[in-house]
DNA sequence: GACCACGGCCAC
DNA sequence: AAACGTGGCCGTGGTC
């Protein structure tokens, strides 16, 4: 615990302010294109709303939402919520075939939380330098990770179209360029680690495919013979297992009937038998000693853990299963940082640190110190910990933090 | 104007 | 009934 404040905790701070201070710049012209863009798509929308059923509403009123779609319309009416029934997008996934407002609805909700949350907030918090400066918390997550507010520049969208554009701009200051730099499937390494399950380090140590490795494993089949719908199931469970996925969760997410899920789940845990005695071991430490802990041990209470109420204690399980492995990863990443700014010092270079993402760090660098610097961040990040398994770190350049391109690792 | 609970949803 | 972990922010609806 002192280790951890002395060589982990305490090192951070100047970095962080460092980052907090230095900001990252934000085009608020093209936001300022967006808003005008996005506020006609919204009012069009709300339009065809109004005309098909037949009066004005509150879309953004969930429970104005509920009246007009369960009562006025009479849709069947999904999960229950305190207030009522609910309106979310998988609710509304389920009734797009139903109604056409649906589909109204599930678009005016995706534009209207782009607009509201980054696209017109942005500019507001741009300060005179161009630029947005984030606060980093590093004492509000309970497995170790950071968080980040005013605004949470780790959120900023990736996934939609619009969202890309949104990550569009942020940008380098002139004449420079982003780069990133992220942990390659950090949290599943820290697994590998903990639960030294032999398929696991073998498919790292040799760089396969690991979703499809393991699909393979659990299909039976040869990994060549995996077909791509195996391969997503596996994905979800790879990375359900460390949220302690149950066969209800895998099935919503993929399709698969409950019993299916439940099968596939068992077959996982039959192939990868270290891990089910890694996760049972967790368990078992938790409900022992109240706490879990990462590998440099940083530590989480779970005093729900013996429970008497089932649901309670079922999610204090997942927490603690759930902890060391999102925590030590969290670990590595400030270990990390650490060893980058001592690296960016001593090479003179004038790359500076701008997010940490969870596994990933955003740096500015003049473009010519683009390949030592993607050097430097490999030695730096991927010589954090010695895991059984190597730590690949993914490195990529670009004038904007949508249009990144990976750099080879040997390469120029 | 500040704060809150809630539903909802963005990221890793 | 809930069902997958960690965060932060938005608008609604409401209180003080």
């Amino acid at each position: 615990m002192r280790r951890l404040h002395d060589e982990m905790e305490l090192p951070l701070v100047p970095i962080l302010a460092d980052m907090e201070v230095l900001g990252i710049a934000v085009d608020d012209g093209s936001l300022g294109a967006m808003s005008r863009e996005l506020h006609l798509r919204i009012q069009a929308l709300e339009a065809e709303m109004y005309e098909l059923s037949g009066h004005t509403f509150n879309v953004g009123s969930p429970q104005q939402l509920q009246r007009l779609l369960y009562d006025d319309l009479g849709l069947a009416a999904g999960r229950r919520i305190k207030t009522g029934r609910s309106t979310d997008a998988d609710t509304l996934e389920a009734l797009r075939e139903e109604h056409p407002i649906v589909d109204l609805i599930l678009e005016w909700r995706q534009l209207t939380k782009l607009k509201g949350t980054y696209v017109d907030a942005l500019p507001l918090l741009r300060e005179r330098d161009g630029r947005v400066h984030t606060t980093f918390n590093q004492t509000v997550a309970t497995t170790g990770r950071l968080s980040s507010a005013d605004p949470n520049l780790q959120n900023v969208p990736l996934r939609s179209e619009w969202g890309q554009r949104v990550r569009s701009a942020f940008v380098p200051d002139r004449g420079q360029v982003l780069v990133s730099a992220d942990y390659s499937q950090i949290e599943l390494r820290v697994v590998a680690h903990v639960s030294g399950e032999p398929e696991l380090i073998d498919a790292f140590r040799s760089g396969q495919d690991i979703h499809r490795r393991t699909a393979a494993a659990v299909g039976g089949v040869a990994p060549e013979e995996v077909t791509a719908e195996m391969r997503r199931s596996a994905k979800v469970v790879n990375f359900g297992v460390m949220y302690g996925l149950s066969d209800f969760g895998l099935a919503r997410d993929t399709g698969m009937s409950r019993e299916e899920a439940g099968a596939f789940i068992a077959a996982y845990f039959q192939s990868f038998g270290a891990i089910a005695a890694y996760l049972e071991g967790i368990r078992n430490f938790a409900r022992e000693w109240g706490y879990v802990e990462t590998v440099f041990g940083r530590r989480r209470y779970i005093p729900d853990i013996r429970a008497a109420n089932r649901q309670l204690r079922q999610a204090a399980e997942r927490m603690a299963v759930n902890m060391p492995m999102q925590g030590t990863a969290a670990d590595i990443m400030k270990l990390g940082m650490i060893r980058t700014d001592q690296a960016l010092r001593e090479s003179g270079m004038a790359a500076r640190l701008l997010l940490q993402v969870h596994d990933e760090l955003v740096l500015e660098a003049p473009r010519e110190e683009v390949e030592p610097l993607a050097a430097l961040l490999r030695e730096a990040m991927g010589g954090a910990a010695e895991l059984v398994v190597p730590l690949d770190v993914d490195v990529k350049v670009g004038d904007n933090w949508r249009d990144m391109t990976p750099l080879s690792p040997s390469a120029g």
